[in-house]
DNA sequence: ACGGCAACTAATGTATACATAATGTATCCC
DNA sequence: GGGATACATTATGTATACATTAGTTGCCGT
């Protein structure tokens, strides 16, 4: 791995976790100390973030991490539905042919039977995030327009908007079991919807979905006691096993 | 100006007017020698414009010019029309104080006043471009959520996405004039909707509007006989007024 | 002749030295 | 004493030399 990528995923753990709080101002020189690597993969890492919007021009010159506020992720929740609901609705209107479908569907079988069997363990819950994510994958990939899944990936890099970020209060166990109850259906419905063509339908669970993420993020929140959310360390450690940071 | 933005920027024309076909593997010494500077700006922009969605990773080092098929720049098209629809729905939802569609009816006044004047010179169609663009900032303004407007800015930097895109057809005469009217009726309606906070109306006309750059794209297409949009030298020609390489 | 291995070539990845611009401080003048 | 200017300091912007890796070509062996 090159050290650019090494830094770009330390420097972007650091951020979320709230280990560089908001507003701090990255010098090269620091950052470059603190790695052991020279200015060179810290400047990349730099813009590569500042593109991802984890960054803000600080100044004339340099760069500052960013403040998410709760808005914030609220928005970057919204637009990822926003945005898989037109995938999924465009999808639906053009039509797939069947056995497309099939690999969302086994997730779908998979998942069942891991939910059906226990108590929530922490790896059950860890292969519950992996199956949610394929699902996810799979169900977007029926949808081919590439500007799309450049924007969802991008948002995916955005604090707690990952697909997984729905389960950060999974430790509200007596709540868990109910929110993946949930999500399943929705999983069902956009399935069922596509196979039907509903265009209109699979848009509207696509966005409500994404809603369960908004749900339960603010649960966590009132928990918590958080007024800002991004670079919060309690709420990073829940977001940190559902999220690849790669 | 940085030599890093002036490399950014001619990078961006050349990819975007087809001087640098699609495929093309882009060398940084090479790039180098051609635009007298070193490589260190070079690969700063390279990494931008690959961050931007107009490179790809060729193999396994190195960008290459990604290829832009018609139903790429659709896409992008559509997003756009997407992730306005849902600033706006939200912007009506939450409702906004009457003084801040202000400046909104402003650019539709003055645009009203700009088209009654005469016949459609080429000095007109530029002031008429520089209104849109300032209608657009000013009802974006409308929704607060950093982002979407990232997302947003992202997709203008996509070819032929940008709110001013829909006029590339312009030279075609005899249609420009309707044209110009329908999109000054869907900001007419897009104001009112918000101003009524009817979310979902505000949703389906900023979806219809940006649908609006998407014919006029295959009527350019179909009139140039073009199967690859983006890349086109002629239709950049027709895009280069309407847009900002910056 | 064909396949594989090795060396060479040319590209990107990295480090560092230097240039330039911005900022803060101190001093001098008003 | 306050403000402005000049200088010093520290940051980023740029150039270049060096390291490393991937790709290619050619040679050798089978």
């Amino acid at each position: 791995m090159s050290q650019t990528v090494n830094v770009l995923i330390k420097l972007r753990e650091a951020i979320l976790s709230g280990e560089l709080p908001a507003g701090e101002r990255l010098l090269e020189v620091a950052l470059s100390k603190r790695f052991g690597v020279s200015r060179t993969p810290i400047r990349t890492a730099l813009v590569k973030l500042a593109e991802e919007g984890l960054l803000e021009e600080a100044g004339n010159a340099g760069y500052a991490v960013r403040e998410f506020s709760e808005a914030d992720i609220r928005d970057a929740i919204e637009a990822r539905g926003t945005l898989e609901g037109m995938a999924l609705r465009l999808a639906a209107e053009t039509g797939v042919p069947g056995h497309a479908l099939q690999p969302a569907k086994d997730c779908i079988r998979r998942t069942d039977a891991l939910l059906a069997k226990g108590p929530f363990t922490d790896e059950m819950v860890s292969r519950y995030l992996d199956l949610n994510a394929e699902f996810h994958r799979q169900i977007l990939a029926l949808y081919p327009g590439f500007v799309v899944h450049l924007l969802l990936e991008r948002v995916d890099k955005m604090p707690f908007a990952s697909p997984n970020a729905f389960v950060i209060a999974r430790k509200n166990a007596d709540r868990s079991g109910k929110v993946f109850a949930i999500a399943q259906e929705h999983h069902r419905g956009i399935v069922d919807a596509i196979e039907r063509r509903q265009g209109t339908r699979a848009e509207a669970i696509a966005r409500e979905h994404a809603n369960l993420a908004l749900q339960t993020l603010e649960t966590a929140l009132a928990r918590e006691n958080l007024s800002s959310a991004a670079g919060s360390a309690p709420l990073f450690e829940l977001f940190h096993a559902s999220s690849r940071l790669t």
